[in-house]
DNA sequence: GCAAAAGTGTTTATGTTACACCCATGT
DNA sequence: ACATGGGTGTAACATAAACACTTTTGC
């Protein structure tokens, strides 16, 4: 070990900004903060690095804390850093974007967090920090990703009809589709499969479908290119 | 000051990938370390995050001590924390790409580093730590953005002929492109405005365009879509 | 039978691709 | 005169956008 010891460093955390989707909106889960500073504000799920642990791994043990969610799908989003951010002095942060259907993951808190819980994009609270920043940029990157991946398949259920698909893309785009020209779009790209299974409920039953994954990636190898 | 400060945190550098377009290929920034760990292999200009000093700010700093770059387009592009990644113990980098004339800069060595020199992307030589897999990154994202966003007049003197764009293009995207069809797609948009001066030299002389940033954010604010 | 969501095709407009020749200059 | 890069248009094709009615179910 050289010189990289002689001097004081920042503190390094981990944030994470997971996103859900209900049908109708999306979500967020946040946690209410425990400790000082912010204590009892809301706040993103995140903590410290370890001194050996990898970027990925410490957000996936704190996402795995602070909310007991596991096995979703996680993506480093960007790096706060602004000096100030944290009043307990200089803290930088690596943001992480999660994508988790709430259905199969109901946000309770487990140790550090007093509490997690989801909030639609519509009804934030104040939060800590600088967290609403990350928020935003974050929701600036899920709606330009989804343009060009399909990442829509890790909001929904694993069936899913196209009625429900729709409406996550017109919740985070922001506008609204053509049921018609949406269907046209995707369908001939054949990595959304129909399904011999239906919803039932109060309406005309829809057709379930699920997301191709080697379909997809065979695809994206072949440099394909894909615009809703 | 509260637990923050209760426990080892990892050091925290940033490393720059700083591109340049010479009207044959791209080419990077790179400089030859004067100290170990790598003493004497070629690296991406970088250094430690000082206590009171914003990332970017970091990286702009690291940019003028280490190759006198100044001015130039900066963007972060991600962070990269795996264990062991520095000999010398836990460090994190959090890297920019940055974009500049090779014509306005001469990207010579000052204080820290020995030597600073360009390389064309298709002769690296080995470098230091993992700069491989960052600059693998950067090209890839590089690539990504050029496509949406006109990136290029970063990496073009403020007068260029359309021949030049193009040529910056076809490096980039690794393809060849339509002269006529290029054209189209461009200049409707009346963000490369034409200029009533010429080049000279061996043959027909090249109009010079030059690039509108106004008439660009102002369509950009408008939610238009751009894509070669 | 009515309310509510599912499902389905065609036409028109727009954008993309492919393609070949003449022009201006320096040597 | 020739070598070199600059400059220009059109036709075929593919993609995107606009648009309305019928079906199925639960109540």
């Amino acid at each position: 070990m050289s010189h990289t010891y002689e001097y004081p460093r920042p503190a390094l955390t981990v944030d994470c900004v997971v996103f859900g989707f209900d049908g109708a909106g999306l979500k967020v889960v946040l946690i209410r903060r425990g400790l000082e500073p912010f204590k009892d504000a809301w706040a993103l799920p995140g903590g410290f690095v370890q001194m050996e642990e990898n970027l990925e791994d410490a957000a996936r043990r704190e996402l795995r804390e602070e909310t007991s969610l596991k096995n979703v799908f996680l993506e480093q989003l960007q790096t706060f850093g602004t000096v100030g951010r944290d009043p307990r002095g200089r803290v930088v942060s690596v943001a992480y974007v999660a994508l988790v259907r709430p259905d199969k993951h109901p946000a309770k808190g487990d140790t550090d967090a007093s509490e997690a819980a989801w909030f639609p994009l519509s009804e934030l609270p104040p939060l800590a920090f600088d967290h609403d920043e990350i928020l935003r940029v974050a929701r600036e990157r899920l709606r330009g990703k989804l343009r060009w991946q399909p990442l829509g398949f890790e909001l929904l259920p694993e069936k899913f009809t196209l009625g429900q698909l729709q409406a996550l893309y017109e919740a985070v785009l922001g506008t609204s589709l053509d049921k018609r020209n949406f269907r046209k779009k995707l369908l001939p790209y054949d990595f959304i499969v129909p399904l011999e299974q239906f919803t039932s409920g109060q309406h005309r039953p829809a057709r379930l479908h699920r997301f191709d994954r080697h379909r997809y990636e065979a695809l994206s190898r072949g440099g394909f290119h894909f615009e809703i």
